[in-house]
DNA sequence: AGCATTTTATGACCTATGTCATGAAAATAT
DNA sequence: ATATTTTCATGACATAGGTCATAAAATGCT
């Protein structure tokens, strides 16, 4: 966990939460924001920690977790670039309500919460910007409680492949390539089932030529439609 | 669907939402908005309908649905006083994602995104104000997610229990009243259960003495305590 | 008040998904 | 490369919750 020394300038005005900002803006913001990089597994935030501000991924993933009281690990979702984790209500500090831990090696930009805000004062188009990207994820929450409502296992977990795709997904010659960070329990964790759930449904959809995998951790969708068309019937 | 004749100051001041504000901005922003009340049963958005603004409820009760494919009911959330919808529209506007139908008489005070926008840039106080119940209601919807995944039919039942005397309930001698605004169906679709299910748990915390029922649509909560414990065993 | 309609409760049954156990495959360490 | 460990897949089985049918209770309407 070191400051970070790679990335004296323009880091900020490529994530997607300021990228909107005037320039004057963005250096501005600069000042304010601490870099930090950390190593695969290692824990940027503990469950119950005090949070005192807002992180940025500017490179690399990690997870938001909790434990179940049975002790099972339960990810609540991925971060990538431009993803953000913290404290958004800006009033009053409270304690993490969901660990984060690296997945590759990982670099964050932290904001605390009170530069934050008084630079929010004085930059109203940033708090728009943030704005935006809160309603994003609001929107996106609540369609996964909509799907974990209405749907059977296969298409929740066509779903979760889909949704990596979007995210992650690299097409190549060989059908949309996603290059998997967790493990079977925890991507079933995801979208409330078991491993063995999930790893039945991965099957059904390998047997129909819906996908194909190479070794644990890489994963090609070949024929996203017929995929997608499972959510819809 | 009438322009609201009772309120012709003062409601806006009212709002969590801009409690915080500054009187001369609460003056500002009250030329803005329109206010509108409708009858219970009225539909107030339709999904799919170009969303144009900013909802904020003043006065009863309005839910946030959608259907699935085979046309049943999903409920999203409860909207109460001091509850918005449409926080999407201010990026872009939008297709609504789901439809709003007033529960009670219905009073509303509705703001174009492009006003609110503007109005935003010019009160960045009020711009926190949104961000701060922006996520409020992710953690909201995060932890609902959680709950979907994790607990079984009867913890799922008693975390919306408790969570509607939350928001709603009422300490009275016979314990904390619940009004309720809508079905078992309903109800049961919100913790992604059916009517038969939901009924059953009812069924099972009345013979436990934690809850009785008055009608179908009163429901006095007798032992928070057990109901709570339910979620952490 | 009385009748019709809607909502809720409950039994019987069924199925999808969870649970447990085990072997195979892959990943990791030596 | 080989050994060790972890992860994944799959069968057998159990069960929570869904489905269907029906009756009772509330609610709403005239």
């Amino acid at each position: 966990m070191l400051r970070c020394s790679l990335c004296n300038r323009g880091c900020i005005g490529s994530l997607p939460l300021f990228k909107e900002l005037p320039p004057e803006d963005i250096h501005d913001i600069e000042h304010l924001v601490v870099h930090r990089t950390y190593d695969k597994g290692d824990v940027v935030v503990r469950e119950g920690d005090e949070l005192v501000g807002l992180y940025i991924v500017e490179g690399g993933q990690a997870k938001v977790f909790t434990h179940n009281l049975s002790g099972s690990e339960y990810v609540l979702r991925l971060l990538q670039v431009g993803d953000f984790y913290g404290e958004l209500s800006l009033v009053s500090s409270m304690p993490a309500s969901a660990s984060v831990q690296a997945l590759t090696n990982l670099k964050l930009c932290c904001i605390s919460s009170h530069k934050l805000r008084q630079y929010l004062l004085d930059h109203p188009a940033a708090a728009l910007s943030i704005l935006d990207a809160l309603a994003a994820r609001l929107r996106q929450a609540e369609k996964l409680s909509e799907e974990l409502g209405l749907l059977d296992s296969r298409q929740r977990v066509a779903a979760l492949l889909l949704n990596l795709a979007t995210r992650q997904g690299r097409i190549t010659d060989k059908g949309i390539k996603l290059q998997l960070q967790l493990n079977r329990d925890e991507l079933a964790s995801m979208v409330g089932l078991r491993q063995e759930t999930f790893s039945r449904c991965l099957t059904d959809f390998r047997r129909n030529n819906w996908i194909v995998s190479e070794g644990h951790k890489v994963l090609y969708i070949l024929d996203e439609a017929s995929l997608r068309g499972l959510g819809r019937k």
